[in-house]
DNA sequence: GTATGCAATCATGTATACAACACCGGGACG
DNA sequence: CGTCCCGGTGTTGTATACATGATTGCATAC
């Protein structure tokens, strides 16, 4: 078998970072400095720059090079009103899916029994973990559920850029349990067959989310957002 | 200033070349093949042909080389099923926009003219070419009008393979008038600053234009999409 | 002290050489 | 006669050398 080709190992290296904040917005990629880090030579370093610019987690100036995007505001808007547009419409045939699929059924009804499982725990760090390993899970499976193609990678695309949100701003463990709650309930509705509802109840998890984010942001040091790009 | 790089000069080629179906569907693309038509080295080649594949005008396999992508019907169903999620989106941006903007307002007045004078002619081949031009450029000033970066992004990437799909199959001298009119009532619909009614007007239009595609190709020698992919 | 111009330096853009792997023949063996 | 193995050939993956343009710092003029 055939090893992921060393582009790929950058791109998944650097994407990586900086979904967890590891690399800071605005952080500068000069490609001799990936080739020291990486240990891989211009060529696919430089393919792994400009495929992290297609997604829109580098910014790409010619000859300027490449810095970490930053995260404006407005640029959050956007994303969450995007994800606003798609996600529903994933979710309705993720809900299809799960009606004619037994097997895709059983995993949905087995991340409901883990949401349960931590509901009923006391909050904690390590509760939270969980949770947003969970709900990551979640959205993969949605993700693998839905049929259209381009539904599915606009989506797919758009998920690093939501990760690395949640870990710029400080996640915060009240909102945790609601959103607990809210994942109960889509999946309930998915589950039920209801794909109006799971539709209409994850657009509310996502404005939830979204007012969640900047109330973190207003109070956290340095005004926020600035900080971020 | 900085003239475009080579880069771009190769894969604005190929991508001009796939949409007008120059290059088939399935056509095999060597990157040496390339470094011989294009003058231009396999770096600049490999980038133009990498950024082709993220935007799904190639199929690239690793070590197998590159093809232009196949379409099948199931791809072309996709596409405009997720037209139909953004294109009302985009058009409900575009009508604020049209509302608050005086010079966007006026561009879409002109186009808007100049559907009428397009539906005032006899039909013909020429017409129908003039039709085409300015429904590009009406897609365009949609697409330019969106506000929303991720929105405006997914909607162009779409267009590309909306285009080849109109060279692919041939246009239907007949839809041409019907399309006209459509286009008439999205420009009045929208001048008139009802998003709604605009976003409405676009789902028909999207609705008719995928099921003409389909009688035309059912129509076409081979059996239709067994020729595209 | 400030502004301007120049040159050294380093970044990216490009070309090309080398390495590893996949496909396609022919030929030997069962 | 069929199958398997193996070397040839051409492809992509990678590394690196060269060309070109941008930034930076300093020296100099005002």
């Amino acid at each position: 078998m055939t090893g992921p080709s060393k582009a790929d190992q950058v791109h998944a290296q650097l994407k990586e970072q900086i979904e967890l904040g590891e690399l800071a917005p605005g952080a500068p990629l000069s490609e001799l400095s990936l080739v020291a880090r990486t240990g891989a030579s211009r060529t696919p370093v430089r393919e792994a720059l400009r495929r992290l610019a297609a997604e829109g987690l580098v910014d790409l100036a010619p000859r300027l090079g490449a810095r970490v995007s930053r995260v404006s505001a407005q640029s959050v808007r956007d994303l969450f009103e995007f994800r606003q547009l798609l996600e529903p419409a994933a979710i309705r045939s993720a809900t299809e899916r799960a009606a004619a699929d037994p097997a895709v059924r059983q995993d949905f009804a087995d991340m409901r029994a883990g949401f349960a499982r931590i509901q009923a725990r006391t909050p904690s760090q390590e509760r939270s973990r969980a949770f947003y390993e969970l709900a990551d899970r979640f959205d993969w499976a949605i993700i693998d559920a839905t049929r259209n193609e381009h539904l599915r990678r606009a989506i797919a695309d758009l998920r690093p850029h939501t990760a690395r949100l949640r870990n710029l701003s400080h996640l915060d463990p009240q909102r945790t349990d609601v959103s607990v709650t809210e994942h109960l309930a889509i999946c309930d509705a998915l589950l039920a067959g209801d794909g109006d509802a799971a539709a209409s109840r994850i657009a509310g998890h996502l404005t939830e989310s979204l007012r969640t984010i900047f109330r973190n942001l207003a109070g956290s040091p340095s005004d926020g957002l600035e900080l971020l790009g």
